[in-house]
DNA sequence: ATAAAATATTCGGAATAGCGAACTTTAAGT
DNA sequence: ACTTAAAGTTCGCTATTCCGAATATTTTAT
C-alpha cells in the first residue's frame, strides 16, 4: 500500500486503467500537473484538487492526506467499518456508541 | 452549524476560546492568513494547512473538506464515534465490528 | 522498421497562497 | 476619559500552485 501522495494516487490511476489525460478530463485537473503531484515530492495541493481527484478515483479526500500510523490492513478495516456504521440507522447508530463506550481503552 | 469554511474555522475558534494569535501559534500558520480563511470567500487552501488548523481544532481534516449530506448533528454524533472507535484496541475494534454485523440493514 | 497514435514529461508564466509587519479596533483597567 | 494591551484587519511581497503548450517517449499498427 503507498504511503506518499505521489504513490497513493499513481497506484489508484494505475488500478482504474486511466491515463493521465483521461483523469485530467475527469478531474478538470491539468494533466501536467496530476503527473507532478504523482511524482514530485513535496507537493502542497489546495484540498479542493485533493478532493476532486478523491472523488473520480474513488476514495475519500483523507486518504490521500491523512498519514496514518495504523497498519494499512488496519487501516482498511477501520474504514470499512466506519463505512457500513454510517449506513445504519440512528438508532442502531446509538446502541453501538453506547457499546463503544463500553470498551473505550483503560490505560 | 456551519457550511462553508469560514464559518466552520470561526465557529470552532470561538467554541476553544481561541484568539487568531494563539491558533497561529498553536497550527503554525500566519493569524493573517487564518482571518483570511475565516472572512474571505473563495479560498484554495492547502490539505496541509487545514490539516494543521484540524489537528489543533479537534476535528478531522475531512470535517473542513467534505460536504455532506447528514444532518450536522448525526454527522458530529458519527465522527466522535469514530475517532473514539479507531483508539480501541484491535481486539474491541473487531468486536464491534461483528456487533455492527449484526445491525446490518435490520428494519 | 517506420509511421502514426497514445501517453508521459518538461517548461514558462499567470494567478494566488500564505507570510510578516504595520495599522485599526475593541476591551480593560485606572 | 485616557492609556495600555489585546484582538482583529489590511497590505505588500515572495514563493508556490497550477495551467497550456511544446517536446519527448512509449506503444501499436502496418
Amino acid at each position: 500500500m503507498a504511503t506518499r501522495l505521489g504513490e497513493k494516487l499513481y497506484e489508484l490511476r494505475k488500478k482504474r486503467v486511466f491515463t493521465l489525460d483521461k483523469l485530467a478530463e475527469l478531474s478538470g485537473l491539468s494533466k501536467s500537473y496530476i503527473w507532478e503531484l504523482e511524482n514530485k515530492e513535496s507537493q502542497r495541493p489546495s484540498a479542493e484538487k485533493l478532493t476532486a481527484l478523491a472523488d473520480v478515483l474513488g476514495v475519500s479526500a483523507s486518504y490521500f492526506i491523512e498519514e496514518d500510523v495504523r497498519q494499512p490492513e488496519e487501516r482498511h478495516l477501520d474504514e470499512a467499518f466506519f463505512r457500513n456504521y454510517q449506513k445504519l440507522e440512528p438508532d442502531s447508530k446509538q446502541q453501538l456508541r453506547k457499546i463503544l463506550d463500553t470498551f473505550k481503552k483503560k490505560p
